[in-house]
Parts: structure tokens; sequence; C-alpha cells
DNA sequence: AAATCTTTGATACCGACGTATCAAAGCGAT
DNA sequence: ATCGCTTTGATACGTCGGTATCAAAGATTT
């Protein structure tokens, strides 16, 4: 009885069910056997769409960041001044926390991709470990703007505080993760240091 | 040829193999087998000491955890002004980065802990994710000094300021341990977050 | 209708790992 | 010297997981 789904419908059916199980119980909960279970599919299916783990797992990673790229651009379209750099930056910066199952699902896959990148060459080499990098850039050029509008202080360096923003955020995402703070506390942080960064909403 | 060590010199023998299983494989090559070699003794005395693996693992957390606080208060004490808010908050900071082997070992371990601890109840129980929330509570009272010292503006939240700092080091020593930060790069930008907060060091 | 792609099922192999067991022997203390 | 604690060795059991293989059958395309 196979429904014979293109392709492309399989291999987001399958990274769906992966992701299901990692953000419930994590990654080490990721094998080939459960990540069919969770899809309702045979086991050897799976190995028939990747034919490894690894490369199930990269897949997975590629799907993931593709999905929190969509998320922040949706985020940032649908403020009500997506062009204010005080505005974009606020946005961003709160997407990025784990508030809901998806993102929280980002956080928890992306931190313990991380860790094995950390003591593995070959993972350490994926593109995805520049993604903060790109990001970084991002939002210095943000905190340029600001500083020709006129919303910036002249004297706080865009490239310092851009690496200072991600690290925070990152910092407070994975406190929110371990349940050591609330995701409202961390907007709040995030809200406050912007603030004395003197950091202010363009006026219309 | 039994050497007949007593209890504690076997059990730190035991976890600082453990140890350096971890930070140089990683948490995922820690087994009963690998730790018993990197000792040089039998699996069966691995066994003998810690029942189970999951009473191993905590143990040396618990290790691991006792360490790190000696390095803080080492490295505390041995500044010029070991009562002055902003060396003793810089201090701090900055020796929670990951910059030797043994506190990249500890950041690497503990993220995985903490991986772990955010899908597993009975890991999330454990103490040892308490352990931000007192220095959290250690920051803030050194910036309320601070402020009574008049080396910190008075308009500044310290609870707050202490959150962000704490996420701050968190964040800025995970882009490190990944080697998307060199750590001169993430103590430059401590000291510059410090300095912008207005936390001046205090005269002699 | 034939050829090709998709899907399932059953099953197997092999390695790794946690755990357990038994026997034996070295060493310290009473 | 006897008793108890420590240490080793060999070994085994069960489970899990990645990977592989074979046969067969449904669906799509040509």
């Amino acid at each position: 009885m196979p429904k014979l789904a293109d392709r492309d419908t399989r291999h987001t059916q399958i990274l769906e069910a992966l992701l299901r199980v990692a953000g419930s119980q994590g990654l080490h909960a990721v094998t080939m056997r459960s990540v069919a279970a969770e899809a309702n599919i045979s086991l050897r299916l799976v190995q028939y769409y990747f034919e490894t783990k690894e490369k199930l797992l990269l897949a997975a990673l590629d799907h993931l960041a593709g999905r929190q790229r969509e998320r922040i651009q949706t985020r940032v379209r649908d403020t009500d001044a997506p062009d204010d750099p005080r505005t974009i930056i606020e946005a961003v910066l709160t997407e990025s926390l784990p508030t809901d199952q998806d993102s929280r699902t980002f956080h928890l896959v992306y931190t313990a991709y991380a860790v094995h990148a950390a003591t593995d060459p070959a993972l350490a080499a994926q593109p995805f470990l520049r993604a903060p990098d790109t990001m970084e850039h991002f939002l210095a050029d943000q905190l340029r703007h600001a500083q020709r509008d006129g919303t910036l202080p002249p004297h706080r360096d865009a490239h310092t505080e851009a690496a200072i923003l991600l690290a925070l955020s990152a910092g407070l995402g994975t406190a929110v993760l371990l349940g050591q703070r609330t995701a409202e506390n961390a907007t709040t942080a995030i809200s406050y240091h912007l603030d004395h960064l003197g950091l202010t909403r363009r006026p219309a």
C-alpha cells in the first residue's frame, strides 16, 4: 500500500519527524528506528532516502537552519517599522529566544550539534557554524545605520556591540532552555540592554 | 599486584581520567571502558568504585564544579585588588571563559550535561543547574556594592545587569569553545562592556 | 504491457556498551 | 593467621543501533 510521495515531501516528512524526536527526547534519542517510527514509515524507507545516519543528521541541521532563518525574516517583516534598526535588532534577538516549541527545538538541537562539533573536526567544518558570523555582521551593519541615523551614540563600537548582542542572546537563550529563566525575563533583559546602549527608535 | 590506594585517591584518579576523555573526545566518548583505559585500571575497578555509569557521571560533574569554583576563587584572590567590585567581576567573568584546557573541559562537559538536562527531568533536578543562580546573586551583590561605593551609576538595575553579565559570559564562552571567537577577543568584549556600564575601578 | 521507482517486511550481522558473575590473589589490620 | 578490603582477569548476557540484503509488491511512466 505505498502512497508514493515525491522526494521533497518525503524528505521533509522524515526531517520533521526527526526534529520532533530531538525536541522532545533529545538528540541522543534520534535513531534511524525512532525517526522511522515517529514518521510512521519503515526503517527501510529512512535508509532509502538518507543512506547513512550522518547524512540524515546533516540534512536535519540544514532544514532546521532554514526554518530558523524564515522565522526571523517573517518576524522582522511583521513589525510595525521593518526598516528601523532598533526595531529590527530587537525583533531578531527576541525571535532567537526559545519561546515556543519550534524555537526551543532549534536551540536544543543546535546546541547539541555545537557540543559535538567542539570535539569532532568533521562536524566543525560544517557551514552551519558560520551562521553566527553572518548574524554578527548583520547586527553590526544595523548598528552603523543607527549611528548614521542618529539613533545610536557615535562612541559605541558597532562591531564589539554586535558581538556582545549575539553572545547575550545566545546565553539568555540557553538559560531559558534550561528553565533557569523565563522567556519574558530574557526579552526584558534584551530590551533593557538596548535601552542602555542608547539605541532609540526612529521617530516617524 | 594491587597498589592499594585509598578511596578518595582512586575516586579522583578515575574522575580525572573521565574528564580527560570528555575534554578531548567529547562526553559521548565517555564509557566505562574508555575511562578505565585512560586511568590505566581495569574496567572492573571502575565498577567497583562507581557501581553505575550514572553515578560516575554525576560524581564527575560534582568534581568539575568544585574545581571550577576553586579556580575562580584563586583567580579573585590573586588580583591586586580583591575587594574592588570591578576587579572581582572582571576576574570572575574572564576566568569563566574557556582559555586553557581545564576550563575548556569544564565548558564542554557542563554544556553537554546541560543539553541532556533539557530533555531529562532526572538530570534537570540536579543541583549543578542552580550554580548560575548563585553566581547571579553574587554578581548583583557586587554591583550594589559598587553603587554604594560610587563606582557604578545608581540608575543601573543591579539584578538585570547581573543577569546580562552572566548570559554574556556564557555566550562568549560557547563561542570561544567552538572556535568562532578567540579568548582575547572575548575578554576584550567583557572589558568593553564593563567600561560602558560605567563600572570603574575604585581609586586606591 | 514493460520498465522503473517506491515501499514494505523480515531478518541478519556486527560492534559497542552497561552490567553482572566467578574465581583468585595481593595487601592491611586485628 | 585470619578476616576483610582491594584489584585483576576473563567472560558472558542482553540490548541497542547502524548498516546490509533479499524478496516481493504497489504505483507511475512510457
